[in-house]
DNA sequence: TTGAAAGCGATACCAT
DNA sequence: ATGGTATCGCTTTCAA
């Protein structure tokens, strides 16, 4: 390995002069410069960031922690990933998708050792063992997602009450009155666990309350042939229903299928909005889906500004941006059927 | 920050005695051994990796490289990840994904520097800057996927052509004798840059040649309403055509609903089977879709051990390991229609 | 403008 | 079984 020492002696320089050349910390005669510069491309020179690290205290990585094992990597991941990776690099910061075990040890021997500067949270349950984890260290981090109570955090988030609102609002328009959420998330009936699932279904129950609405919640695993066990038995169960909102962008191309197999048409007898999806994975039912769509690209570019900010000016006061989805267009919503 | 000398102070015994406890790495006495134990425990000592990397020059993590920006990651990735991230922890290895342009300079910038142990370069081109640059450099990598001509690299990739001509000898046993085989890949007729795609074209050729069959080649890419587009379109294009090779599971369900938007039947009219695809994916087509189901957990753990066994052992055979995809039975193939 | 030298935190060799 | 200490590669203060 070609070292700064070798490259100082290759130029006649001292180490620290190479140093100053590199980071361009300190003015060097230009002379010199060359000198160097020419030192370090002959001898292949490239610096250790492991010593540099060391040296400075910090690494310009940035460790966006992902609980891989227990939650696959998904579409809407590699849209936060790939925005986030971007928008770390036009700052300087490397970002590296670091899987852990969704357990506070393991985020804490990651976290508080100077490997990372700072840490993104993904995948943040509504009561999180990582998050008091992180507090009791020293590592700088923010939330994609939050906890139920999270006030003193940095965090950018889904606002999924407008979201739902606003979905409500659009088949309230087109006079539906029995509505039904399908959840998705971590297991069925763990609220408690899944942020996104626990606060659309609040915002949901809310809605039809105050609007003297009918609505129901279920729950459906994320999966195809889930979904479409899901959807032949759902007219049987809920005769009523004339809306559906879907927070589960996975499992909503199977629902679709189960539902025309179990002869309910989309959106001839239900309407159907899918929650927080993508156009490319609302394509894939047939009809293609109304959706709202997830603000992923902003969230990972938002997410990756909170952390760095967090890490280069720590007593900034703390961001708490919420987004809203925006309404797509597609073909699953219609007026809602005269009652027979 | 805890160091070293902080707990062999409070403990009364050197660094040595407390690195030796931390590492295990020579016997000392049991009594010694609880001293640092308890000091440790009491000022919450936790190893500074950076620290440790640089004396020992390694640091037990492997990087796996991902062109992010270029592709987003996708459901095949996932479980390309997170196999490999299970089994790289069984290995005492940490594997964190690393995103890269597609460019040979970031590659080495990122591999030959001591930050990772060795490299597992995803998204192969069949000629791949980035492995020249990997081979200059001296730091261990491995293959998913692989060059035009892998020989003296060490690699673990899918065996397309056992699989195309595994999905072809399937249904020509059902009567079929016009093919027509859709890639996606990078971009519009880059076949050369595909690995995957180009090597399933030629195995397909090939096929279609020996055993007197008519073949087609298509490209779609890789979304929903471009599959949708293509479907709608592909029988008054290839009118003879009976069955159809998919190698673009993110396509597929909207090549299924556009064909059946123009009236053609799966599989009374067309049999389809998706190459390389997953159970999940190939259910979200209606029918669902016979597939061959991509090897990605078993590949995830193959590539692991491959690089970390070229780490810990240099000298060792170069892996060269090709997996089949195996075929699952859907609802979307059946005997050939009689010709009108 | 440049250099000498003291760290950064941990490892591991050589003594004892 | 322990301890002293040189070393890893780089940064940065202090002097020159």
């Amino acid at each position: 390995m070609v070292t700064m020492r070798d490259v100082a002696a290759r130029a006649n320089v001292s180490v620290a002069t190479v140093s100053f050349v590199v980071n361009g910390s300190k003015p060097i005669s230009s002379a010199t410069t060359a000198r160097v510069e020419q030192a370090m491309r002959e001898l292949g020179y490239r610096r250790n960031p492991v010593g540099a690290a060391l040296a400075r205290g910090r690494t310009k990585i940035i460790g966006m922690l992902y609980p891989a094992l227990q939650r696959p990597l998904s579409g809407t991941v590699g849209g936060f990933f790939t925005s986030a990776t971007a928008r770390a690099r036009e700052r300087g910061y490397q970002l590296v998708l670091w899987p852990i075990s969704n357990d506070s040890d393991e985020t804490m021997a990651l976290a508080d050792t100077g490997l990372v500067d700072g840490v993104l949270l993904m995948e943040v349950q509504l009561n999180d063992s990582r998050v008091p984890a992180l507090i009791a260290g020293r590592t700088p981090f923010a939330l994609i997602g939050r906890t139920a109570e999270p006030e003193g955090l940095a965090y950018v988030d889904v606002d999924f009450a407008a979201t739902v609102s606003s979905a409500v609002a659009t088949l309230t328009d087109l006079g539906h009155r029995e509505f039904c959420l399908v959840t998705g998330g971590t297991r069925a009936g763990r609220f408690e666990a899944h942020g996104p699932a626990e606060r659309s279904r609040s915002s949901f129950l809310t809605n039809m309350e105050s609007a003297g609405l009918r609505g129901s919640v279920r729950y459906c695993s994320e999966d195809s042939s889930e979904g479409r066990a899901f959807g032949r038995t759902f007219r049987d169960e809920h005769p009523e229903t004339t809306a559906l909102l879907l927070l589960n962008e996975h499992a909503a191309p199977g629902i679709v299928i189960g539902l025309r197999d179990a002869g309910v048409r989309v959106p001839g007898d239900l309407s159907i909005i899918s929650l927080g999806s993508s156009s490319h994975m609302a394509g894939m039912a047939d009809p293609a889906l109304t959706f709202m769509r997830s603000p992923a690209d902003e969230l990972g570019r938002l997410g990756v500004d909170t952390i760095i900010d967090r890490i280069e000016n720590p007593e900034a006061e703390l961001a708490a941006v919420l987004l809203p989805c925006e309404m797509v267009p597609g073909q699953s919503i219609a007026e809602a059927p005269s009652r027979g």
